[in-house]
DNA sequence: CAAAAGAATGTAAGCGCATACAATGTCTGA
DNA sequence: TCAGACATTGTATGCGCTTACATTCTTTTG
């Protein structure tokens, strides 16, 4: 700005005292709602503040009150739809509750995370959220020495060295092993996410491949590929090649490549091959033939880490793990299961 | 926290100059990458820090210097994959350049979204960037009189209020309406989204309209719907029912909708109905017919819109205005045109 | 070799707010 | 009517940092 202008110096609260021929004590009790301060007063000191068009300025009060009111959130990525309908409620929750969220991307690389978390600090955030229990020691020896509360959400772990309010990943694809197992498909093969640190990916396979050997099974195949329907695409071709009759699929983004890789290989669906999402998002139910799926309560949890570390906050405490429900569920691209229910 | 440690302090500047031996100016001299400290004392200095576990006060650090160094995002949703890859692509660019980035979501709400612009001035955000050229007076007074730097994006026009980012949303339907036209379909219908407080869907509608008026041509019929893949399929029914030949729909979400239930109708795509959308999510091209809808530089607007905000803050002028190119791409849902490449 | 110039560091004054504590004012009851 | 209790307001300090200005230390130059 080169008239000058760009710095026309905004109202502060003394400003306002002057105005409304109080103390700026006054005028700060009157914006934080203090019961002391004499209905005439308060009127008097509204009325100057929306006259001189008073803005408070957050860095001040979170520079005396050590409190930012701000949480964080440092996810993998935005371009996944589970992420963003999980930062989607967890700002609604979030700003519900008057506070801000700022938020950062990692890429899914952990170094990068353990960089953002720092950002975080020196931001200082109240709380954070974070995705998955794989973080670097950099990172947690962040957490710990700062004593920042955070949450790490998208997984549920026994052992988690860090609150979770999240889901058992294995356990839900455990859940799908046993109704592909129970629809009497055996050649199984997976196409799963990226497993380097990513615990979430990682668990899934796990729980597959546990689950399989529970049945006397195990994968016929067992292909990672990057979440974009592109790739996932191109991936299910070798990965079809071991005649499989199932695909288990880390994701539904994945789900959605394989879908079209089996239609445009020829591939009868479910009966040639069976596909298996993750996620739940909204096309599933809607693509033809509807994808067999895992229910994910994406927006809940994100709900839920605003009100949990908010809760901490102000209660002076910390955020405690929350082991969230996933639900299969069982649309067109897996037969119908003949006795899934009772199955070991 | 009941063990007290919660507040365990951290060390601050003063701290670090300590231990150090120097003062608080030359630490923050180091800090700041200031050229005038040798060497020697800059490795004491560093060395002290990282002994300290010195991290930064940005609060303070804001106060002093009346920079936040965070951007700012109020944005309608981000379930919609198109703003959450815009967002997406904001974050990246203003990490890049070492800025934050605190968003809002105003759920289509231009009255919520004035009180989260002002949430945004509190916070102190450098910059802003908001979606559309609809805005309350409200939050065009607080712009004004505070001088935030912002940019409107997902629109451009001629006589903005603000520095748009963004696309002709009228042009970019005409261009579909033509391509329509050229393809012999006549009785063309309409699936908008809800223009009421969006400039975007509105222009889109007025576009359509528009172009159809130099065809001699209007709409068989005109229904808005929210932006959801059920409820466009739900709305889409009285839709047929006016015999389009040709659906144009706001966004993809919507022609999603329309697709599944032209189908669902037993309808041919697209010979017996064409189905246009906008956006050109990752799915339109996977689809089975192929959508033929509008290409959006969603990402591109994020990042453009990060890098002109933070020049403008560091070289303290105002941002200006992008006109961004959309482009038409045909797939399967409308019939390859015979001439429309020339046509008026 | 002394003085002037320049480089490196320190001193101290805020930035805008909240809040402990002090100082008033008001009301109660005897 | 007055002491005491309570309600209301003001005073003044500090949150952690940056930065203009002052000071000290080096170097350069005549």
């Amino acid at each position: 700005m080169s008239d000058g202008k760009r710095f026309l110096k905004q109202a502060t609260q003394t400003d306002v005292a002057q105005a409304a021929g109080v103390s700026t004590a006054t005028v700060s009790r009157v914006l934080n709602g203090s019961l002391l301060v004499r209905d005439e007063v308060r009127a008097r000191v509204e009325a100057a503040i929306s006259a001189l068009g008073y803005i408070p300025h957050e860095s001040a009060r979170s520079l005396a009150t050590r409190r930012s009111r701000a949480l964080g959130a440092v996810i993998p990525t935005l371009n996944n739809a589970i992420f963003a309908s999980g930062v989607n409620a967890l700002e609604q929750a979030a700003r519900e509750r008057g506070y801000s969220l700022v938020i950062s991307i990692s890429n899914y690389d952990l170094d990068l995370e353990a960089v953002l978390v720092r950002q975080m600090i020196e931001r200082g955030v109240d709380g954070l959220m974070l995705v998955g229990n794989d973080h670097t020691a950099a990172a947690r020896a962040l957490l710990a020495t700062t004593r920042l509360r955070h949450i790490c959400a998208w997984a549920w772990a026994e052992d988690a060295a860090s609150p979770n309010i999240g889901f058992d990943n294995a356990a839900a694809m455990a859940e799908v092993v046993d109704h592909l197992v129970a629809d009497g498909y055996r050649r199984i093969a997976m196409l799963a996410g990226p497993t380097a640190g990513n615990d979430r990916a990682r668990d899934r396979v796990q729980g597959a491949v546990k689950r399989l050997a529970g049945h006397g099974l195990s994968l016929v195949n067992l292909i990672e590929t990057p979440y974009s329907i592109r790739e996932a695409r191109a991936a299910a071709i070798p990965l079809l090649a071991a005649r499989p009759d199932a695909v288990i699929c880390g994701n539904d983004v994945i789900a959605f490549g394989v879908h079209f890789a089996a239609r445009e290989a020829g591939l009868a669906i479910p009966d040639d091959i069976a596909i298996t999402g993750f996620d739940d998002l909204t096309l599933t139910a809607e693509l033809s033939p509807a994808i067999t799926t895992v229910t994910v309560p994406a927006a809940e949890m994100g709900r839920l880490c605003a009100q949990h570390l908010i809760d901490a906050i102000e209660t002076d405490t910390d955020p405690v793990s929350l082991r969230l429900d996933t639900r299969l569920v069982i649309r067109q691209t897996t037969r119908a299961a003949s006795g899934a229910i009772g199955l070991p």
